[in-house]
DNA sequence: TCCTAACAGTTGAAAATGTAACTATCAAAT
DNA sequence: ATTTGATAGTTACATTTTCAACTGTTAGGA
């Protein structure tokens, strides 16, 4: 049993990117949270449906990589905000088709320039190519991932 | 009240680096959560404790970004488990000095072997100078940070 | 047809978290 | 000495999240 000197919590990537991540992430949470009281859940199921059109939840499991059961409850309060609508696909009924009403889609119009806003200014600490380097190694990161 | 038609998910920084975030940090979670049943503010307490030696909780709530009610149950749930003992300082009887004890160390050192093991991993994925230049991008990103 | 297994989505209870109020201690000013 | 305001840390309560069990629906055999 030896002794581990050689870890360096301020080199340690799951940190530094649970920081970075955290810290980021925080400025349009915050936005969004005083502006119209959603939760970080909620702006996740509203920008993926203002994106990608109807989606059912579980489509939205999958790309969000947001549990069932958040996606659930958000979808909920989404739609108790009229802000969402569902349906039945007539086919298999087990599916809801989710997608936003004219309403939700002017709030996720409104937070889509709130986010294009705050990207120009992450852009810009980053300086030139900054961003684009940073997407790259972000996807070979998680590139591989667990084997399905 | 124009669209947003020009805003990309899939390039917006935070939730891209929210996504990276979380399953890089889950591979580790997964480890302490099963082989110590650890929560991540306890793993975290745990790994700045380890590594900058005795602190006081305070200190641990400012370099961990932790939530000082995060902080506190932590220590407690550490403590009970006898992986870290409290002192009260001898001149300002309101800090606490935090220290693993050797039990706590033991914990802390296999972890960090673990710990080393990811890193070498997530390194490999990104290639030589990818985690440098990572790092170096991930530093810029919360470096001016909101003015205090 | 009937049985079984799988899937989409929901719900309830337990655990974790966030917020605000609290105790105890200290420092500075009066 | 006493008051005021700040700080370290804890606790109580409300909200969120997680986990497992649940309903309703479909598909594929026997």
């Amino acid at each position: 049993m030896t002794r581990a000197p050689d870890f360096d919590l301020e080199a340690f990537l799951p940190y530094r990117l649970a920081q970075a991540a955290e810290a980021v992430s925080l400025e349009f949470y915050q936005l969004y949270r005083s502006r119209y009281a959603m939760t970080r859940p909620e702006w996740r199921v509203m920008a993926h449906l203002g994106q990608y059109g109807p989606l059912t939840a579980r489509d939205i499991c999958d790309r969000a990589q947001l549990h069932k059961t958040k996606v659930s409850r958000a979808v909920y309060a989404l739609e108790q905000r009229k802000w969402l609508k569902r349906g039945r696909d007539d086919g298999d009924r087990r599916f809801e088709w989710l997608e936003l009403t004219s309403a939700g889609r002017k709030t996720y119009d409104d937070l889509c320039r709130e986010g294009l806003s705050l990207e120009a200014r992450l852009r810009e600490r980053l300086g030139a190519n900054g961003a684009t380097r940073l997407l790259g190694l972000l996807e070979k990161l998680n590139g591989p991932g667990p084997a399905s």
